[in-house]
DNA sequence: GTGAAAGCGCTAACAG
DNA sequence: CTGTTAGCGCTTTCAC
């Protein structure tokens, strides 16, 4: 096949002998010839005068306008087809003053699955209504969110849907005032009122933990990354609150919310599983960190109940499958930005709205019910048997 | 919290009324008053007005060009944010005649995180040149694959990067011919001889049965989905290629490599399993059908050896870990793919190149060993326990 | 039915 | 050091 594979690419037509372009500074070397463009693209007055009409009547038939005689729409139309002719979408945009029907999406990170099925969604549903779509990751550095936006507001976008960076976004006012929709979404956008959808967190992590508190269980470890994330603070203060509503005291040996990465956190929780006191089930307040979690409690050759957030793939298929997920829904979020987008751009005035989505729950595994005798009960009391599961 | 946020949100600047476009044609409603732009961005010539100096040398100063008074400049600079002036830069690269200095991404969909994970090396390799990025999503739909290529072209990318549907693209040839630099990558681009990286699906195939068969495997199924993609298809002639040159006569009752979606491949899976003559391995063409290989395993109570494609997501950590993961490289993919674009940006001229990347091998289980006397080996013959392995 | 002229927001020569 | 004149590729008046 490596041959067939050759064969086919290497008797196609040859290649024409590269691009137009030349230097580091991609300035097109178009050299004018009788008037008409010898490389580069050919213009809508090179389509014309090889119809043999006057420009606009050339613009006409390309836009599909009325009042023009078959005959002379159809030479037009040959004409363009021969020269390969695509209009040019900058020049319309600047000529016709309208907007340049194109929306920015300034995301941390597209590598990241949430965020990709969130910028998947998006797309989809702008590019229904033949909105370009163009994106720039800030991997969540506010100084480089902020020169993405500026890169998109003068490339001129319509509107810029952003899963922000920690930090103030104020420099998104003037642009706002002269006209640019801005939707936030996933992450609230400091110093700036704007459209919003997020989910709310606090409420998520809060409810999660309520259920393993449920279960019986007085010993909840939380594991988080050292970030100032809207996400994941709030999710922190989830925990704190469904304990402290329980009565229950938090041991600060339990709350490790400063992981520098997935790998600290791993280490965390083998320290904590190790300990004399072990925590019987846990809080991981990202995908990653539940992963890592996960791989501890396998060392360790325990099973904790476990509560995960945006597990987005199959979580019951892993090893441990977390006894509760909390999904944001990537999907939705992005679907309900989409559309405050679209009614901002079809004309919709009036204040910032803001959409508080509940989380959603699922339990690939039940809870461990862990009996109410006792308060130091230990990790290997709440030992579950991994195999013992089976999924629908 | 709920309440702190919108605490937060609501006392920030109150809303400024809205965008400045109305009806569905996003028309801008601008009404010019005494020379200045009522609403809508203020241009260089605003700038120029209130700075009290010609547009040249407004234009100097914000392109930061030599030759101008430092008082004159920082008139022009105050006027400039004052104003909140940003270059337009469309109008920008109309005038310059130089190109966009954007990059298209066609690819089929952004929610795969194969596919995520590749755009997001190509995006973070051209914005480190300074290139805006655009990504249309084309769902494998030859015919809109097409279109998104033409609106992309419309909008004078500089560069096509395609991860392509299946079918012929020629239609690319004429906008190639007009300078615009294409690059296949993941798969080829049929009808048009371009720059193209790729991985040896077939030899990926091919190894990864190898190695089942060299454990003793002789019943060894296929798994694909219904589809005319290229990655696809070389992946089930590489399976045929490993059992014909190991003399191994395929059971037709053993490949399955039309099914119309996941749920199907998990049905075949367990019709085959549940079969008189069950498979000891499994290759299964994509990560999809491969998890629901595993599925159909864990539903027989049977473990197989099982060689997939692209688990991005710690194949370590499912249930029963693949024993063979073939891993494409998104990454590697990607930044292959960026630089051919960069060097074809910088000049490059030639026929196009082609880049084969050998497949990347994975062993989060090792394969069972099956003895090779006998040669109807049932399914529970080949039972292994998913608990019994642990990882690193 | 068709066309000539002006201008979108900017840069590119040239002059002063 | 600064300004003037063209024009990018297209749309938009408004006239023929």
């Amino acid at each position: 096949m490596r041959l067939r594979f050759r064969q086919r690419c290497l008797t196609a037509l040859s290649f024409t002998g590269g691009s137009d372009l030349a230097g580091p500074a991609f300035r097109r070397c178009r050299l004018r010839s009788g008037g008409v463009s010898r490389r580069g693209r050919p213009t809508l007055a090179d389509v014309a005068a090889k119809a043999g009409v006057s420009l606009k009547t050339a613009s006409r038939v390309i836009n599909g306008e009325y009042g023009v005689a078959p005959a002379t729409a159809s030479r037009v139309q040959d004409a363009a087809r021969d020269l390969g002719f695509r209009p040019n979408h900058l020049a319309r945009t600047l000529a016709s003053r309208r907007t340049s029907a194109a929306v920015g999406l300034v995301i941390p990170d597209l590598s990241d699955p949430f965020i990709a099925a969130l910028a998947a969604e998006v797309e989809q549903n702008l590019a229904a209504r033949d909105l370009q779509f163009m994106s720039a990751s800030h991997g969540d550095d506010p100084e480089r969110q902020r020169r993405q936006s500026r890169a998109l507001v003068e490339r001129r976008v319509d509107a810029l849907v952003v899963v922000s960076a920690p930090g103030d976004a104020s420099y998104l006012q003037p642009e706002i005032d002269h006209g640019l929709v801005v939707v936030a979404v996933d992450r609230p956008l400091d110093g700036v009122a704007v459209d919003t959808v997020v989910v709310d967190n606090e409420k998520a992590a809060r409810l999660g933990v309520d259920g393993m508190i449920k279960a019986g269980h007085r010993r909840i470890a939380a594991l988080s990354l050292d970030s100032e994330l809207w996400t994941l603070t709030e999710r922190i203060r989830g925990y704190h609150h469904a304990m402290e509503q329980a009565g229950i005291a938090v041991d600060p040996a339990l709350v490790r919310s400063h992981c520098a990465d997935v790998a600290e956190a791993r280490a965390v929780m083998a320290t904590m599983l190790a300990a004399d006191d072990p925590p019987t089930a846990v809080l991981a307040a990202k995908g990653g960190v539940g992963r890592a979690a996960i791989r501890a409690m396998l060392d360790a050759g325990v099973v904790l109940d476990l509560t995960v957030f945006d597990e987005v793939a199959d979580p019951d298929l892993l090893v441990i499958p977390p006894s509760t997920v909390v999904e944001s829904g990537p999907v939705r979020l992005g679907a309900a930005a989409a559309s405050m987008v679209l009614e901002r751009l079809d004309g919709l005035h009036g204040p910032a709205r803001e959409i508080v989505l509940a989380p959603l729950f699922e339990h690939p595994r039940p809870l461990t019910q862990v009996p109410p005798t006792g308060s130091d009960r230990t990790a290997r009391g709440a030992r579950a048997n991994a195999t013992a599961r089976r999924t629908a």
